[in-house]
DNA sequence: CCACAGTGTTGCGACAGACGCAACACTGTC
DNA sequence: GACAGTGTTGCGTCTGTCGCAACACTGTGG
């Protein structure tokens, strides 16, 4: 066995190995050895070579025939190509993010929250890009990013102070760590309907970011536009996040939201909190054909509830919240902002 | 163990079931039930129940609280991201590809080889588009499309023969499947410098694609402009397929090839045949420093070779070839063409 | 309201697969 | 040519994976 005995997490061990040695690339090392894979896991050389191979053979890295090393490899792209294919919203909402990009001359995304992230499900870049922003698939922080914040701000209040109450990472000197300034970041954003990330999450990047809402009110995606802080200035920062929020209140509008006179805090979300469905689910929209027909309503309450809707708890479920013991090599924390973007 | 008894491939076989299981996500069929996957790949469902709450665990895949199926997770679309990112030939050819859209009319695409496939590793949809076309991580066949054709023509001769040499699937009436006439579409291509490809591979989509050539002519990607049959007819496809070659020809002047007067088949290439290195190399380009310095020269040869800098085979590869028996259930063969492009 | 058929989950014991060890083949450097 | 480092592979041990059986839950029809 590895030589720091991990706790049986309740799934299939190979496999969570598998998981671990893929999400090991980053954007600053996209090519590891066999060797550097296994001093990180704490496994034998034979047993990461045996999985890489395993891994390629599926296509999902690929060996460098010549230094021996690995890298990640297509087979990736097209089943990322399945997953996002699956998000109506992008149909819905490209139209509106490319209008945007030509608006305010920056790179626009659109994301979605998955865990406990912000995750790019489209992008179109700026005609004028000065460095390449973001990408598809990129994971963002919820606290300090354009597009994360108003995922957070809009969320259960039980939900934020669980992501609160862990220590909030740094990534720059301006990043906003503190709890109780981050609970008055979330007052602001829910008054101004936009959040706005200069400097927080990267060097020199700035962006806005609004929520967008489905019939019901419930935000389920974000719209940001974000580029280099010397373009970005106060003025046109501001210019910036009109265009942003007006682009995100016509998608909510679209997708059959009527804002009330006041604004009101995110209730009885569909499903799990922390995941956007790819699949748009709509009240009056329903009629339309527009969307495909949602499955019985969802229920408020916590994850795999039973009875009105949820299924049981899973162990494995249950081993997510699991607290591990000291040495314990993570094994499937997503990782955020150690991937910069290029210049 | 499984009902239908699996030689050892020689791979981690908990970890090959993964894989099997996440390809069996297709853009037809974007959510699946445990009793479904098991069916299909003739495991019992515990196992299949153990798998998936693994993936889900690592955010490959999401369950749907409501009916307890699953789709794709976008920690996918995060690792193709990182993947893709590789590529430098995407940010350089990305302007080029903008404009060939502007010019054309049309959704353009950039792709490379992987395995037996041309992968798209970006796009330029276009302004008007009438249907979501292709998507980046699409993988398309060799023999039909306009992305894949070039990547055919210009490749070795033994592995030219090696394509040919299995049946060729037909996707449409118009599919070319009998080898000689393949032999005959080669030799137009590379007479032409073009790929058409008009309903071969999708109903009603016409595309035309071109090589895209290194410093030593090797073809490392296509540029290729795709639209609804309507709109290319025969005149238009040719004024299409003339921008798309003069792009292509641009991009490769660009990355320091110098077209001889009469033109060659490519010879000695990088690497294993099939596969495009994410890292251009560059003799030429090298001093400007464009790319990354390059590792040592590639020597030309079969995968895996010994001494002149390449890996002896392993057994894990060796099994790439390997002939299933009957009834045996294909674990990593990729699937091409069952995802038609949405209207 | 109940029966039934279907779904996905879980405890458990057997054993087949995964693992680490040791040795090997290969490469780059001095 | 020696050496240090890489990644690979044969092999025996044992533990993690697997399938079975039972369970919990859900939707449907009577």
């Amino acid at each position: 066995m590895s030589a720091v005995p991990t706790p049986r997490s309740g799934g299939i061990q190979s496999v969570e190995r598998a998981v671990a040695v893929l999400k090991l690339f980053g954007e600053a090392e996209p090519e590891l050895g066999v060797t550097e894979l296994a001093r990180r896991l704490r496994l034998h050389k034979s047993t990461i070579s045996r999985l890489m191979a395993t891994l390629e053979a599926g296509g999902f890295v690929q060996q460098d025939p010549r230094s021996g090393r690995y890298r990640l490899g297509l087979q990736l792209a097209t089943l990322a190509g399945r997953a996002l294919n699956q998000y109506e919203l992008r149909d819905v909402a490209r139209g509106a993010l490319v209008t945007l990009a030509q608006a305010t001359g920056e790179t626009c995304n659109l994301a979605v929250r998955d865990g406990d992230a912000a995750v790019n499900i489209d992008q179109v870049l700026s005609p004028n890009p000065v460095k390449h922003l973001g990408w598809i698939g990129r994971r963002l922080p919820l606290h300090c990013s354009a597009a994360g914040k108003p995922l957070l701000a809009f969320a259960l209040h039980t939900d934020i102070e669980r992501v609160l109450s862990v220590p909030l990472a740094s990534y720059t000197p301006r990043t906003v760590t503190d709890p109780s300034a981050m609970w008055r970041e979330i007052q602001r954003i829910r008054v101004d309907g936009v959040a706005l990330a200069v400097e927080e999450f990267e060097p020199e990047l700035t962006a806005a970011g609004a929520p967008v809402r489905d019939y019901r009110g419930e935000v389920i995606a974000t719209v940001s536009a974000s580029g280099p802080s010397f373009r970005l200035n106060s003025d046109r920062l501001l210019e910036v996040a009109a265009h942003v929020r007006a682009t995100a209140d016509h998608l909510s509008a679209g997708l059959g939201y009527r804002a009330p006179t006041i604004p009101v805090i995110s209730v009885a979300p569909f499903g799990v909190p922390g995941h956007a469905s790819p699949v748009l689910r709509s009240g009056e929209l329903e009629t339309t054909g527009v969307n495909k027909a949602p499955k019985r309503p969802g229920t408020p309450g916590n994850d795999r509830q039973t009875l009105t809707g949820r299924r049981a708890p899973r162990d494995a479920r249950a081993s997510r919240a699991h607290v591990p013991p000291a040495g314990h090599i993570a094994r499937f924390e997503g990782d955020l902002g150690e991937e910069r973007s290029r210049w």
